[in-house]
DNA sequence: CTAAAGTATGGAGCATACTCTAAGGTCAAC
DNA sequence: GTTGACCTTAGAGTATGCTCCATACTTTAG
C-alpha cells in the first residue's frame, strides 16, 4: 500500500510516518519502480504498535531499542529478553503507579461531589 | 524552605521549579524580605505530585487543570468533580493498555529465551 | 571587609517529536 | 499533452519541557 493508505489505516500522518522511517522505527520499507514507498500489512501493524507504546510514555528511542531485540531473532536471544524483561519492569512499576493516582483521583472525585451536594450545587 | 532545599529534597533543578512556577503549577509561592523564594513543606507534596502525574503522561497543561480543580474548594466542585471522573477514566485505560503491553512484553521475553535456548547461548 | 556561595530575572539554547512547505517527479484521466 | 492527485526530498518551523547563562543583588564564612 502506499503512504496515503497506511496514513489512513493507522490515523498518523504522512509526516509522521516519514519521520518514524527516519528515525529508525519502520525498516526495510521497499520502494516501487516509481521511488514510492510500499508498506505491507506488517507495517500497519508495527505503527499501531509504536502508538500504543508511546502512548504509555516511551521515547522513539526507546521503542526503537525494543522493536531491535524483537527483530533480530538469531543473535542477542539473551539480550533480548533480558530487555524484555526490564522493559516489563517498568510496564509494572508504571501500572502500580497509576493504580495509586487512580484511587487518588477517586478520592478526589468524591471529596469534590461531597462539597457540591453540601453547597446545594447538585 | 529555599530553592536549594526544595532541589535537594525533591530531586527538581531549580531551574525546573522556577519553570514550573512560571507555568502556574505552584502558585502563592511566598517571597522573604530579600525576594528571595519561600517554600511551604506543601510545596514539597505538590512538586512530587507534579512529577508523578507527568510521569504518568500528563502534559504540564493538564497537570495545572488538575490541580486547579482540587484547589477551588468552594466553588467549582461539581466541575471539579467532573474532571476527576474524566481523568480516572484516562488513567484507567492506560492501566488496561499497559496490561497488553506487559502481557505482550512476557510473551517476547519468552520466546527469545526459549530462541536463546534453543541457539545454545545459555 | 571581602570572597564565596546562594538567589533573582530575562532570555537564549537544546532535545524530542512532530508538522509543514517548496520544488519537483509520477501517473491516470480527459 | 495538460490537469490534478499522488508521491519524493531537504529543510524550515512549532510546541513542549526543560536547562543554562549573564548580570546583579543578598547572605554567610573567615
Amino acid at each position: 500500500m502506499r503512504i496515503a493508505e497506511l496514513e489512513q489505516r493507522t490515523g498518523v500522518s504522512r509526516y509522521t510516518l516519514r519521520y518514524y522511517e527516519k528515525q529508525g522505527l519502520l525498516t526495510e520499507v521497499s520502494r516501487a519502480g516509481n521511488n514510492y514507498r510500499d508498506y505491507s500489512e506488517h507495517a500497519v501493524k508495527r505503527i499501531i504498535m509504536v502508538r500504543q507504546l508511546k502512548s504509555l510514555g516511551f521515547s522513539l528511542a526507546e521503542i526503537r531499542a525494543l522493536m531491535n531485540a524483537v527483530r533480530s531473532d538469531t543473535i542477542n536471544c539473551r539480550d533480548g529478553a533480558l530487555l524484555m524483561a526490564e522493559k516489563r519492569e517498568t510496564v509494572e512499576l508504571r501500572i502500580r503507579e497509576l493504580q495509586d493516582v487512580r484511587e487518588l483521583l477517586l478520592q478526589e472525585q468524591k471529596r469534590l461531589e461531597e462539597s457540591a451536594r453540601l453547597h446545594g450545587q447538585s
